[in-house]
DNA sequence: ATACATATTCAAGTCGACTTTAACGCAAGC
DNA sequence: GCTTGCGTTAAAGTCGACTTGAATATGTAT
């Protein structure tokens, strides 16, 4: 099947998707066996894609921006349940990454906290004197937990 | 040397220590082996350390807490300069590490924003369909690289 | 003496989101 | 038809901060 072919119906190579879509091929095939993208059309053993996997590109990276892991991203593309619709699945997983989010901004609020006390205050020569002020400061230590 | 021998002079076992700092040896064996500490006295091929080790694996955690690498945390316990305090190696980790989580935050504030507008606004079926309002918001693409 | 706990080292595994490499197939232009 | 270049796959590498596993040595209790 001659490239004039492809281009007459709007097929795309995945170099040609990725360079649209900001991407490397290889993220696209790694989207591909993850479950993240369906498997793609082939013509002979090559992926060809048609124009609209560039949107979709768009939204999962706009997912990613927001916080979503692919997992969810995943959740969001192929959503498990009957009849829901994406904006219902956007809604269930927007809820989720704003509690994370509070929480995480809770985390960096503490972490300044510490940082801004410690600056004021910290005066010691040695690592073994150091700490009377920072020690007793109460960073959470699920701070360490979630920062992975 | 028998355990009372290292009891008299009050050193610690690998394990001991790692109990009383809330870690696994396998972490303290972690850190000398990356120089975060100075290798440790051996009886018989075994480590044994001072109790003052506790306290250090305890700035050590608190380090971390606020957002220290452990290529930072290196730096302020053997810090390279010549006559520089350990508060002076804080305050110049504490000035770095503030400026990276204003960014975060801002990322974050930035992520929320994005969330809360798509839970208020988006009410498309599908996927070929969703993003007219979401992919036109403005997160930054450094998100995501700096998420890591 | 024997058994069991704890120690050692070195290498490899973990997590997430990819990238890189190797070895190969197919395609387009001359 | 030959080269250049893009495509394919599977497997391994990357980053950080460890953990886990295997093989072996030492310590402690009975």
């Amino acid at each position: 099947m001659p490239a004039s072919y492809n281009r007459r119906m709007g097929l795309l190579s995945i170099s040609e998707v990725a360079r649209q879509a900001g991407l490397r091929p290889s993220a696209i095939r790694y989207y591909e066996q993850n479950g993240i993208l369906p498997s793609a059309l082939r013509v002979s053993g090559q992926r060809r894609y048609h124009s609209g996997i560039v949107h979709r590109l768009a939204v999962l990276r706009r997912a990613q921006e927001v916080g979503l892991t692919l997992d969810e991203v995943r959740e969001l593309f192929c959503g498990l349940g009957k009849r829901n619709s994406i904006s219902e699945r956007w809604r269930k997983l927007a809820g989720k990454k704003l509690t994370e989010l509070d929480a995480a901004m809770e985390r960096i609020r503490s972490m300044q906290e510490v940082l801004y006390r410690l600056q004021a205050r910290c005066r010691c020569d040695t690592v073994d004197q150091c700490g009377a002020s920072i020690l007793r400061s109460q960073v959470i230590a699920e701070v360490i937990k979630n920062r992975k």
